[in-house]
RNA sequence: GCGGCUAUGGCGAAGUGGUUAACGCAUCGGAUUGUGGCUCCGACAUUCGUGGGUUCGAUUCCCACUAGUCGCCCCA
């Protein structure tokens, strides 16, 4: 036997009885937009690699290590997107959307991110962002509106164990100041520190606050934090920031240690985690920030901006993680059962006029027995059966059968649509 | 990129260096010659991820590969 092909590493076919999650959980997303006013961008997959090079940052891990990066047949270098920030800033400079009539312009997106990574629990090759991105302004109250919007959807679907951490990561100036004052800290006993570490004071000093392995060292704890380092206009809108969230019964903490990894990041830097019991060793759900200074890097106009992304499949496994159903309902309106060749013609003509009026409805295409039919319009969750046998049809009737009731009428086989739609009020 | 564990029917899962590879669920058929959810009976893997090696003989032992899984790094 020829060896069967399997699906490549790290994705994953979303079947049906999974798929329905998916569906509500879409379904939600949007409403919660139309609610907040973002409209939806739909960028393409692949984006010259120079729009991630520039916009994530050539030193971040996205950019080093996680690309899928090919050459097309005109010899251009193309990037599976890893992220949707940087497609969303390249369209909104593009398109001259700050020309737009209404300001900031608010948008979000929905779809699948690429980043070659070994896969593991909440962590895959292909997985799917929404995302939302609201540029052109510097309001704190716009911060406030995005992150609450990220809490309202975990909220809404049913989530509760959540905790949103925030911090800032100040402007340029707050930001280089405090840079050099990690340096100094760290530079004289570098070298008990892990080898990442090292690597790290030099070319991203405020990641070593993030580490695991060395979190316990005591220049840990006396590292100077960013919040010290902020000046006076960026620790104001800091606070500002906060008091929204206060304002908007939004519970946080502010954790200085907050760091996100790509460049762009600036000011309001933020993240909601799950904590769930047994979600496995990835908690963060939604992770998100400012980014003024981006529209510059990429060629456009001055413009402030602040989003998030958040991942469909960490959702669904926080949603499994604290045993949370959606209400999905899956119904089956009718199921035709049918005995004898002359009763199958007949309701294979009566099953598309069901069809036809609205309703979903479905019959046996396996030749199986009365009983196995039943079977089946059982799985499906029948609401009701309707029974054509030879005796039925000979008296132009036909039988209708309510599942949960378990009561049984007989009807005109002429009229049964019509008596089936009353019935079925 | 690095490390641990795993790989047996549609699913879950036992098992052994040697002539029939347990069992459970699901499915199909029957008991009930036209009525589901319960019960009982029966059927259902020329085959144990792929390739190679050791052996008279491998699903079982060894190696490689692939994949899954968990963790590190990092992230959604």
């Amino acid at each position: 036997m020829v060896m069967s092909i399997r699906i490549p590493r790290g994705t994953q076919d979303i079947l049906p009885g999974q798929v329905e999650k998916w569906q509500y959980i879409e379904m939600k997303a949007r409403e919660l937009c139309r609610r907040f006013q973002y409209q939806e961008i739909r960028t393409p997959i692949f984006e010259h690699t120079e729009l991630f090079l520039r916009g994530v940052g050539d030193t971040t891990d996205i950019v080093q290590k996680e690309m899928y990066t090919f050459e097309d047949r005109g010899k251009r270098s193309l990037t599976l997107r890893p992220e949707g920030t940087a497609p969303v800033v390249r369209s909104f400079i593009e398109n001259k959307m700050y020309g737009n009539a209404s300001q900031p312009v608010k948008l979000y997106y929905m779809g699948p991110m690429f980043r070659y990574e070994r896969p593991q629990a909440g962590r895959y090759r292909q997985f799917v962002q929404f995302g939302v991105e609201a540029m052109g302004s510097a309001d704190p109250a716009i911060d406030a509106e995005v992150i609450s919007l990220a809490v309202s959807l975990y909220k809404e679907l049913g989530l509760k164990k959540l905790k949103v951490v925030i911090n800032s990561l100040g402007d340029k100036e707050s930001r280089s100041a405090h840079r050099d004052a990690l340096i100094n800290h760290f530079q004289p006993r570098i070298g008990e520190f892990c080898s990442d570490c090292q690597n790290r004071l030099e070319k991203n000093p405020m990641r070593i606050l993030d580490c695991k392995q060395d979190r316990d060292h005591e220049l840990m704890k006396t590292a100077p934090s960013i919040l010290d380092y902020l000046n006076d206009e960026s620790r104001a809108y800091f606070e500002k920031v906060q008091a929204y969230l206060t304002g908007l019964n939004i519970e946080f903490e502010v954790d200085s240690n907050l760091v996100r990894g790509l460049d762009y990041y600036n000011h309001t830097a933020f993240e909601i985690m799950s904590g769930a019991e047994g979600f496995g060793a990835i908690t963060t759900l939604c992770g998100g920030g400012r980014y003024n200074g981006l529209a510059e890097e990429l060629g456009g106009p001055e413009t402030p901006g602040i989003g998030f992304a958040l991942s469909i499949e960490r959702l669904i496994s926080a949603l499994d993680a604290e045993g949370v159903t959606l209400p999905l309902n899956e119904k089956l309106d009718c199921y035709l059962v049918s005995l004898g060749d002359d009763a199958k013609d007949y309701t294979v003509k009566l099953l598309y006029k069901l069809r036809n009026e609205g309703y979903s409805a479905e019959r046996d295409y396996l030749d199986r027995k009365v009983k196995a039919q039943f079977k089946a319009a059982d799985r499906l969750n029948a609401k009701f059966v309707a029974v054509l046998g030879d005796e039925e049809l000979k008296e132009n009737k036909i039988s209708l059968k309510n599942m949960e009731s378990g009561e049984q009428v007989e009807l005109e086989l002429a009229s049964f649509v019509e008596k089936f739609k009353e019935i079925y009020q």
